[in-house]
Parts: structure tokens; sequence; C-alpha cells
DNA sequence: TTATTATTGATATTAAATATCAAAATCGTG
DNA sequence: CACGATTTTGATATTTAATATCAATAATAA
């Protein structure tokens, strides 16, 4: 099974598990959600309404409100990440891997968004919150400016 | 002169020098806003509601509009930042030191907000930027979850 | 002082997030 | 399978923060 593959069971299973410790019900319309968003959103960040007027295409019945609840399913089941880049609207975005921990560079003129990783960065700032005695829940790095492509133009 | 104040007449400069390039008009409200926000709320986070509402007490005829667009002005002019910790309601700082750039730590149980800078971080951020080709603008680093008090309680 | 331009404060509007609720779907149990 | 209890759904309404509007007022330059 190729890694992406096995993510992709474990994310089933820990979704189907806060399922059943919450008492929840599992549906056809979480089921096509969890299908949408993971399949087609691995890496981007889109808001409540972008998903949900793809999802119509295919599958016109289900309403706004599903699509909004289901994605704070995922939030708080541990499989997607909320993300806030100042422009009013939130954004969901599939957690790749359990220990990943990724940040952001937002380019505000053109709104493309890149991704980093730092290991330094990670350490620092847990040894930061352990001298604080901050018990880290989560964290967030978003870095402001322009990207390449919008300083030559 | 202490540096606190000749950080304050900096800052004044700052503003006015703003207002003089945009040509825009000095007010009694601005500098009562001014003046409130930066005694007052060195150090805080405050909601635009909150200063209104604190402003309100000695100046009751100046209005919400007025605070809301005195913070932004403040904000356009580099001397006050705009910060979002997730809560829904953006928040304003004043900026304490042109250089100095610090980020925060949020306890998520009681809402207190700790402050905290860090120059390896800083220097880790400018490199990965530096690489991407990428003209960071600003850049915000936050810290959620439970502080000393809230673990122990 | 006057003419011009910006500001103010009250109110209206917008837009995203969230709440409401009757009808429908799920699921354990007999 | 069918029943009953419980949850979910989708349409719509409500809430709330942010922002726009605009007539009256205030600031500034000549």
């Amino acid at each position: 099974m190729t890694p992406v593959a096995k993510r992709k069971m474990e994310r089933r299973k820990t979704f189907n598990d806060y399922i059943a410790k919450k008492q929840l019900k599992s549906t056809k319309q979480r089921d096509t959600i969890f299908n949408e968003f993971f399949n087609n959103y691995m890496g981007k960040h889109v808001t409540v309404e972008e998903l949900y007027e793809d999802i119509k295409q295919n599958h016109p019945s289900i309403g706004f409100a599903t699509v909004y609840r289901t994605l704070k399913l995922f939030k708080e089941s541990g499989i997607a990440s909320e993300r806030n880049f100042g422009d009013g609207k939130a954004r969901y975005e599939p957690i790749r891997s359990e220990t990943e921990h990724h940040h952001h560079m937002i380019c505000t003129e053109c709104g493309q968004i890149m991704e980093f990783a730092n290991m330094q960065i990670e350490s620092c700032l847990l040894q930061i919150a352990k001298l604080n005695q901050f018990d880290v829940a989560n964290h967030k790095l978003e870095i402001y400016g322009k990207c390449s492509n919008c300083i030559e133009g």
C-alpha cells in the first residue's frame, strides 16, 4: 500500500472512530463530502462556500448547512484544520499527516498560498511554551507579503 | 527623555506625517482616541467595541464608527497592528517599537494572551522567505493551548 | 471669512457564521 | 423487517462584526 493510501485509511478510521465516540450517525452526505474534500482538496485551502458550490455540481441536493457542519466535524475529529488568512472567510485544509506541522506564506497581491515546514521553528516554539508552562494545543505561523511572481510583475 | 517618552513622540510624529501625506485632517476625536489607546492599552489587545465603550465614559459624543475608523487609521499608519485570535473580533494593539516583532500565546480556557519574542524564529523565517524569493510585509505566530493557571485548575 | 474638502455620528447594509425546526434518515433492538 | 428513539438534513431565519451611506459639521488653505 502506498503511504498516501495508508493515510487515507487512517483518516477514514479516525473519522469513523470520532463518529462512534460521539454517537453520531454516518450518512450519505457525510461520505460524499468526505470524499470530495479529501480527494480534491489535498494541499488546498477551501472555503465552505467553494466546497459547497463544487459539490453541488454532482450532488445538487446537499445543502450549504450540511457542508458547513461536516467541515466542522472534520476539524473536531482532527482530520482537517481551519485556517483564516484575513479575508474574513474560514478555510479548511485536509491534514496530511499526524506529525507534520506546516505553515503558510500568503501573497497579498495574487492570493497564492505557499506551504512550508521548518523543524527549527517547531522546536523553538515548543521550548518557549515549555518555559512558560504552556500546554500547546496547536499553533499557526503566517507570513504575508509578495510572492516572486508578483514582485517581478 | 525616557525611551518610552521618546517612543511616544515618534509615534505621534508618524501619525501626523501619515495624516499630512494622505491629506487628512487632524481632529479632536482622533486626538482623544489616540491618547486613550496609547495611554491605556500598551501591551493589550483591545476590540473596537471595548475601546468604544471605554472612551464613551469620558467622551459620550464620540461614535462607534469614528473609533472603528480611527483604529484602522492607526493600523494604516503603522503605529498599531490588527490581530485576530479566532473569536471573530478584530483586536488592535499599539506597536511598541519599530523593530521588535513579538508573538502570542493564547489560552483557550481563560482568554489570557501572553507575548513572546524570539530572534531565532525571526531569522529562520526570514531565511525561508528569502529562499522562496518572497517579500515579507509582516508575519504572525500564534500558539493556542492552556496557560499554567488553567492546567492547575 | 469663505470656499473647499474631509470628518463625524447615526443608521443602514453586507456577509459570514450560526441557530432553528419540521421532515427525513439512521440504527439498535425485538 | 419494522419499530422507536435519536440524529441529520436542508431551507430559512437570526446574529454579529465589518463596512457603507449620507446629511450635518468641522478643519484648513487662500
